[in-house]
DNA sequence: CCATAAATGTAGTGTTCGCTACAGATGTGG
DNA sequence: CCACATCTGTAGCGAACACTACATTTATGG
């Protein structure tokens, strides 16, 4: 049987474009004209490809993640909890500042709220940001059982903090802040860490 | 001369309504014709006492904050700098989670990422937070002068960290955080505090 | 070389958006 | 009681939205 006509875009490149569009206009803020120019493409190979709008923007969301996860890796494999923590928000505050992406978190800025019709993209960002919390508890727990946080230290909670903590910094990163200000707020939130480690 | 007919509706009462529609859906989320169902008026009605879809939103934002003044007060009469992160973030906990209220906070859920027309609404948000986080530095400066916080304590920093931790349980909030998560982080987060102290 | 299968570009579709023209209603000042 | 100013409800405006029908192009399998 005939295979077709090969599709003629790089669908990763296609898909960071994509990202950049979500990222810097939310979920609803970012028009299907906006995507397809970014993309290079036209309505119908998107709808070929994707499906949908929410489509394009789990495959999206599956890039994002994809990209970070090897620095994730290097995040989980510091040696403490607090050398953990120091890597995550350091990082986090560079990466939400670095000017070759838009400002903030995808996770974040792609969308709070939306309205009827796509309700569950909240969700499907949420659902992404669990996974790194999960991470990082995994983490911690593991770092009770090596005498690395004291006894008494609630790996969840913790967990919980950086989640919040860095979901903050997008905040406030997408709103301005520059790359110092959110290294400030790094500096102090580890500070809970060296309280917690086992001296 | 003479006065014209007088509106038949509280506008009070009418913004409140439009501030739950905004919470809860976003800026652009939110259509004219929920709000306009929401505060029981007519497009008409609404276009006459606020100007557009912007001018709205301003109303209520300013509504928003001015309801939150008393409880702000309250946080910042709190005797030492530790009790004024206590009270914040407990208190933030507790509103984020009201079931009176949708979740999280209306100046992070308004909109952190616009489409092209509504670029200045993160702004209008963004504008409104930074000045809750003035009082707070404000308040640490004193603490700071009180000999309640150390001299080396960093009173921008610390407000900007409280900013940062309550934009980010709001994030957490949002995406169906409990009170008993919220209020973990915000154990967690005051442990900052009680390093800062001048013991 | 032909039949088939899939992607492409043009040019729309119907729907919903924010917003408003207009006529009638309801008050005040003289 | 009248002239005027403003609010209210109905109805609908143009524009932008997500999405698609269709003819064409470009590949593969036989």
């Amino acid at each position: 049987m005939a295979m077709g006509r090969p599709r003629e875009f790089d669908a990763d490149a296609a898909l960071d474009q994509a990202m950049e569009v979500f990222w810097r206009h939310g979920y609803e803020g970012a028009t299907i004209a906006q995507l397809t120019e970014a993309m290079g493409i036209n309505p119908p190979s998107l709808y070929a490809a994707f499906g949908n709008k929410e489509g394009l923007l789990k495959a999206a969301l599956d890039r994002y993640t994809a990209k970070r996860a090897a620095w994730m890796e290097e995040v989980l494999s510091a040696p403490t909890a607090r050398d953990v923590a120091e890597r995550m928000l350091m990082g986090t505050a560079d990466s939400q500042t670095d000017p070759d992406n838009p400002p903030g978190c995808l996770l974040v800025q792609g969308g709070l709220a939306c309205g009827t019709g796509s309700e569950n993209v909240p969700f499907e960002l949420a659902a992404r940001r669990a996974l790194t919390e999960d991470q990082l508890r995994e983490r911690f727990v593991r770092a009770k059982k090596e005498g690395d946080l004291k006894p008494s230290a609630d790996a969840a909670a913790l967990a919980r903090y950086l989640s919040a903590v860095s979901a903050g910094m997008g905040v406030m990163a997408s709103s301005g802040a520059d790359r110092e200000a959110l290294r400030q707020v790094a500096n102090v939130s580890v500070k809970v860490f060296e309280e917690q480690s086992a001296k």
